[in-house]
Formats: C-alpha cells, structure tokens, sequence
RNA sequence: CGCGGGGUGGAGCAGCUCGGUAGCUCGUCGGGCUCAUAACCCGAAGGUCGUAGGUUCAAAUCCUGCCCCCGCAACCA
C-alpha cells in the first residue's frame, strides 16, 4: 500500500483565556495520531490556530485597556508556548486574524454569494445604547420570562430551563454597560443552509466521517429542520469586514474552521507543499478534524455545507471527543481542579498526562476522568515499574559483563515474536484512537517482559560463571523487549522514546518494533523517568485553587487605575439609579426558617416554612447547591414579604428568601443580628 | 415523559456488536526475590455485572419497566 497523505487538525482554542487540560485531551489525542501516522511512514500535516475573533476578545482587550491585535498576541504566545512544551507536534501553528484567512473567508463567501447561498434579511436585536453595539444573546441578562429568576442571560433560564429570545426578557439589561438595551432593526447576511439538507444528510451517513453515536446525534437537528445560518454581525466587531459592506463583519464562527485552511496555506507557502491538491473539489488526500463534542454542529453542518457550497473537498471524518472531568466531576474553580496546562507542568510532566490520557482514550465521545489517585498509581505502575524499570535491571548487566554489547541472538525466540506479533493489533488500535486498547496490549507484553525476567533471574546467573552466555542471552532479550515496548509506546511518550534511542544507539522503527537489537553496542542506562510524587499533584491541586483567588482579587487592584470603566472583570455592574419611593415598595421582613426540605425533582430548589411573626409562608429558594435543608432550621432569614406569589412546578411559593453571591456554591443567607423578631420589618 | 451518554469487587476501566468459566490495572492481605527508580514475581480475599421482570438449555451481553449519576446548560463559541 502506498503511504497515505493526510491533513490533520485540532480545534481553534479561543484566544481570550489560557490553555487547560480541557484542551489538552483533545491536542494530545490528535498528536498521538499524528505522531503514529508518521510513525508508519505516512505523509501528515498537522496544523493548528488560535481563533482570535469576536465579541468577547473585543470587550477583553477593551477592558485590559489594550487592542485586541495585541491580546491575540499575548495570549497566542502562552498558547504556543504550552501546547509546545506538551510535545504538540503541530507543523504550523497560526491564528485567524492572518492575511490568509481574510482572503479565503472573503473568497469563500464570494462563491457561496455567486452560487446564490446567501441571502440577506432585515432583523431586530437588542443594542446597548450607551456602548452602542449589538449585544449577543450571552451579553444580555434580564429576568427569566417564565419562572420570574433574575439575572439570567439572553437565550435561556438556568433556573427553569425555558429557552426563549433575548427580547422576551423582563427588565432587561446589557452586561457590557448595565443600560437598558433598546430594539434596534439591522441588515443580516444569511448562509442558506436548507439547500445543503439532502448532501449534509448522506454526508453524515457515511460511517467513515462520523461514528453511528455522533450521525445519531445529528439526526436530532435534522428532524427539527436547518435553519438559516446569521453569518454576519454590526460594527463593532473584531474580525473581517464582509466585502461590499460598510460596517458588516463576518460571525467568528465562518472565519474559524476557515483558520484550518490558512493555516495550513501559510505552511504550504513557506514549505512549498501544494494547498491546491488538498482544498480542492474531490481532493484524494485525506482531511482530519478533532473536536469536541460542543463544536460538531459546526463542523458537521456550516463547515462541509461551506465548503461544498464554495466548491471545495469536504473533510474525509470529524473525530469527536467527550470532556474532561476530575475526580469524577466537571472542572472546578473552586476545588481546584479547573487546572491550567502552565500549572499542571510546574509540577508534573507532560509525558505523564499523554500517557494518562491515552490510557484511557477510546473512539466514542465519552468524558474522560481524570481521577488523580488513579492518575499517580497508573503513571508510576506502568512507566516506571513495567516499563523503565525493564532496561534499568537488565542494561547493568550488559553494560558492566559484556560491554555494553549486546548478544547475537535472544534466550527465548517465542516470547519475541509474541513481541513482534501484537504490532497489528497496536497498529490497528491507533489508527481507530483507540488508544486505550493499544496500552492494553502493550502492558500485556510489559507484564511478560517482567515475568521472564523473575523466571531467568539474571541476577543468579551472574553468580555462575559458566551461565555467563546464558545470562547474556537473557539481558540482550530483556532490553529488546523493553525496546518493543517503548517504540510501540512512540506515538504517547516522544521524549522517553527520544531519550531511549539514544540510550539503545538506535533509531527506533515502529515497525520493526519487534525485531530486537543484535550484536549491538548500547551506551550506559541513565533514569528515563522518574515517579510521580502524589505531593506535586496536590501542589498542582493547590496552586489552580489560588490561581483563582488571584483571579478574584485582580478586579479590585484594577479599579483603583480604572475608576471610570463601568465594566470591571466579573462584577455585575449597577442597575438604574431609583428613587427612595422606589424603594419603599419592597416590605422585607424578618422571618425563622421552622422546616426546611429539599425538592427531589428540583435541581436547584429548597422549600422552606418561615414563620413571619403574623403568618407562615410556604417560600421555594433556589439555594439547594449551598444549604443542608437541615441545616437551615431555626435560622433567621430576611424575607420579601410583599413580592406577589408565584404557582410553580412544585407548589406556591409565597415570597423570596434574600442571598448574595453568584449561584451555584456561592450563595449566601442574609443575616441579621440577634434581637430582631418574627415580622420586624427592614427598613 | 426534552435529547444524549453511563451504572461491572474499595478506586479507575475492559468485556456487550456476534449470549456459553466475569477480566485488567491500582489498592488490601500473605509469601518470594534482591537485578532494578520501595521495583519485580507468586498466591489469596473481595463482584447475585444499578434494579424488577421477560426471552433462552444458558443473560453482564438480547427485550421491557423502574431507580441513580453525568453531559447538552460552562469555567465554550
């Protein structure tokens, strides 16, 4: 079979924050795919960006006081700078705000205009009046039209679920300036991707580009109908001015998958690749992408409908991963485990998380937990002790009986071959990302490896001058199997494999993985790997905990400089100026929490008895993630006592329990000191 | 009934497509070895495979109901 070509791909990480192992999981899955396809000699590019456009990295850049050029600067260089010292292995690694990109998005949606795929329509948006911009549905908050929650944002009600248009909300406000946004009508350009329906539909059929799990997913959209794709935003934007506009900006996500091919192009023309032979209509090279399962909309329906639509080849499969969770849970700010790829390698390797990982990395898109016992256990078990540790007790021998020379031949030819007999398997695991399979049958050979090892007994032969030979045999044996094993094990661990070429003076072939090293001088054996010290993880632990409490102090420190911005980092910002009349339509009172339980259907809901002093209310409180309902009996709240009452799902809830905080942990219960009664009123 | 994914010894996972002895790593207990980075080797305990039914000679595996967890719902766009 003659070598395939391929272009490969990772997602665009989003430059407005740093890199996290989030992102991680899915850089190291493709390198270790590309690492094994060049390991079998296959022709791979392999390309990446930063993806810089958009609302949010204009309002960062606005708020650090900076232009959003210079923020995609910065943030690219960390970007970089991580992912490299991963062992990323990208060829090119670029960003969409580049001269390539504007010329093919530009080119692009020509063609999809001249094919007659766009369409325009005049729509109404809500528009900060102080900022004057359009606001995305993620800057607009307001109360939740159908459960009456507060401060939630523009297209859907985290407490009720109700999924609704931004216009719908109730006292609306702009999180960018606090003002109340007005309706203001604008001209929108639209990709007509109906017309795509029936080639987006057998497209998605075809098991080769997506696994049954992922097409099964993606029937859901379709039974609901294609929509039309709003592919243009108002000035201010940062991102590319649509052609013949004169304040229309292309929507971050056309540009984006876009950033693919620029990339790529900016690589052909310092390399002098040929970019025609792999963007082109009908292209026989093969084209890669791995996501994450939140981007396959995306990259199943606009990205192969655009480029087909503009005539260009289509990805040959979109490889689909699940997220990250540690210890079982989503990432977590709070309990330190939303961990930056800079912490984590202040204290651990690199090498250890892509051998984690991979271990238990399959094809399906299901979470990966990172479970940090198990993440020590593993990596010392298997690198160091089965791995490592096979040339540390055997290369002595060589080195110091023989020469560092290795013998003719090996002691046992069966177990060889068993050696050289798992590389289809291995092979075949790779190739399908299933990793975790390949590390399965590597450590089966590891684990005999070691079993040979205990039953020759090297270390009694060397006490036996006339088992010299056979003592030879034996260690020459037990490094070619450690050989085995580290090449097979490449494509996860670059730098122990780096470092083990050097030490067994040869240039280690994935192939021939099994064929061992005869009559062959070896240098002497230094430690390849050290073990994992379960302190650095909790250190690692430790640090992304305080991480965010630097993140949280850091608004404070700014507002001293930055009195005038309104919009500092995180805080809700002020509602409208009221009167004291205003005020005085609220009646808050004193109440006693006399029962307290927890409603099993309700995510976030207590419900509450509080005795007003006059009468008892039956209050609902959306503090489940804070409070014990146990805990809360007997302890005074302040209550809106006057607030109408409102049916809802689990009975009438007869008024509102006053907290601060932001939700979820961070709720706090207003208190109020000892001596106040049932039914005082709060003035 | 919103849609998906999942529940297998203490922990993390495989096995399920195509029913036929429940497997791997870690941990625990006992033993061995001393070449090796407290490593490695041998042995043992520990599971009615979420639950209740059904199909079958036979169910972790196929079918149905129910329970629980997770994701979509961000700390993404």
């Amino acid at each position: 079979m003659s070598p395939r070509s391929m272009l490969v791909t990772s997602a665009l990480p989003y430059a407005n924050g740093q890199i996290h192992l989030g992102h991680m999981l899915e850089h190291i899955q493709s390198d270790i795919f590309v690492r094994y396809q060049r390991a079998i000699g296959n022709e791979v590019y392999y390309v990446c960006a930063d993806d810089c456009h958009g609302t949010p990295i204009m309002l960062k850049a606005n708020q650090l006081g900076i232009s959003p050029e210079e923020l995609i600067e910065q943030i690219g260089i960390s970007h970089r700078k991580d992912f490299e010292q991963f062992f990323i292995s990208y060829d090119n690694y670029y960003r969409t705000h580049s001269p390539e990109n504007q010329h093919f998005s530009e080119e692009i949606y020509k063609k999809l205009k001249e094919n007659g795929y766009i369409t325009t329509k005049t729509i109404k948006q809500l528009y900060d009046p102080v900022k004057n911009m359009f606001l995305p549905d993620r800057f607009v908050k307001g109360t939740c039209p159908r459960c009456g929650a507060q401060d939630q944002y523009g297209d859907n009600c985290e407490v009720c679920s109700a999924t609704y248009d931004p216009t719908e909300l109730k006292d609306a406000y702009s999180v960018v300036s606090g003002a109340k946004p007005i309706l203001k009508e604008s001209l929108h350009y639209f990709f007509d991707l109906p017309k795509f329906k029936d080639f987006l539909h057998d497209y998605i059929q075809n098991s080769k580009v997506l696994s049954s799990e992922m097409a099964n997913k993606l029937e859901e959209w379709f039974k609901q109908g294609l929509k039309d794709w709003d592919l243009s935003r108002d000035a201010p934007y940062f991102g590319f001015k649509i052609p013949d506009t004169e304040d229309k900006y292309f929507y971050v996500w056309l540009d984006a998958p876009i950033g693919y091919m620029a990339s790529f192009k900016n690589y052909c023309d310092k390399t002098g690749v040929n970019f025609e032979e792999f963007f082109k209509e009908g292209s026989t090279k093969e084209l890669y992408h791995f996501i994450g399962k939140d981007i396959l909309y995306f990259h199943s329906l606009f990205w192969p409908a655009t480029l087909k639509g503009s005539g260009h080849r289509v990805p040959t499969g979109l490889f689909v991963h699940g997220y990250v969770t540690v210890n079982g849970t989503k990432m977590s700010k709070s309990k330190g485990t939303f961990i930056q790829a800079s912490t984590y390698l202040k204290h651990l390797k690199p090498e250890c998380l892509r051998y984690y990982f991979a271990s238990k990395m399959n094809n399906s898109a299901v979470d990966l937990d990172l479970a940090l016992d198990d993440f020590v256990a593993k990596v010392n078990s298997d690198i160091v002790g089965k791995t490592v540790n096979l040339a540390s007790r055997t290369a002595g021998f060589i080195t110091k009986r023989f020469n560092g020379k290795l013998a003719s031949k090996v002691y046992d030819e069966t177990l060889q071959q068993k050696a050289a007999s798992i590389l289809d398997k291995v092979k075949d695991a790779y190739e399908n990302r299933n990793y975790a399979e390949a590390i399965r049958e590597i450590m089966t050979l590891a684990d005999e490896a070691n079993r040979f090892i205990a039953r020759e007994a090297p270390w009694v032969l060397a006490k036996d001058e006339s088992q010299n030979e056979k003592l030879h045999l034996v260690c020459t044996q037990g490094l070619n199997l450690f050989k085995a094993i580290i090449t097979y094990l490449s494509p996860v661990l670059p730098q122990v494999y780096k470092e083990s070429c050097e030490f067994l003076n040869s240039d280690l072939k994935f192939e021939e993985a099994g064929v061992p090293l005869l009559d062959h001088e070896i240098n002497k054996f230094k430690p390849l790997f050290t073990r994992v010290d379960p302190k650095d993880v909790e250190a690692m632990v430790e640090e992304s905990k305080q991480d965010l409490k630097a993140q949280n102090a850091k608004p404070q420190a700014q507002k001293k400089d930055e009195k005038k911005e309104s919009t500092e980092g995180g805080y809700i910002p002020l509602d409208p100026e009221i009167t004291i009349d205003d005020f005085v339509k609220l009646d808050l009172r004193v109440g006693t929490i006399l029962e307290a339980e927890e409603v099993k259907e309700a995510r976030k809901l207590l419900k509450l008895k509080v005795d007003l002093g006059f009468e008892t209310r039956q209050i609902f409180a959306g503090i489940k993630s804070a409070y014990e309902a146990t805990s809360l009996v007997g302890r005074k709240v302040i209550v809106v006592a006057n607030l109408k009452p409102r049916q809802m799902k689990f009975g009438l809830s007869e008024g509102m329990v006053m907290a601060a905080g932001e939700g979820g942990q961070e709720i706090f219960l207003l208190n109020v000191d000892d001596g106040a009664k049932n039914g005082d009123k709060v003035h």
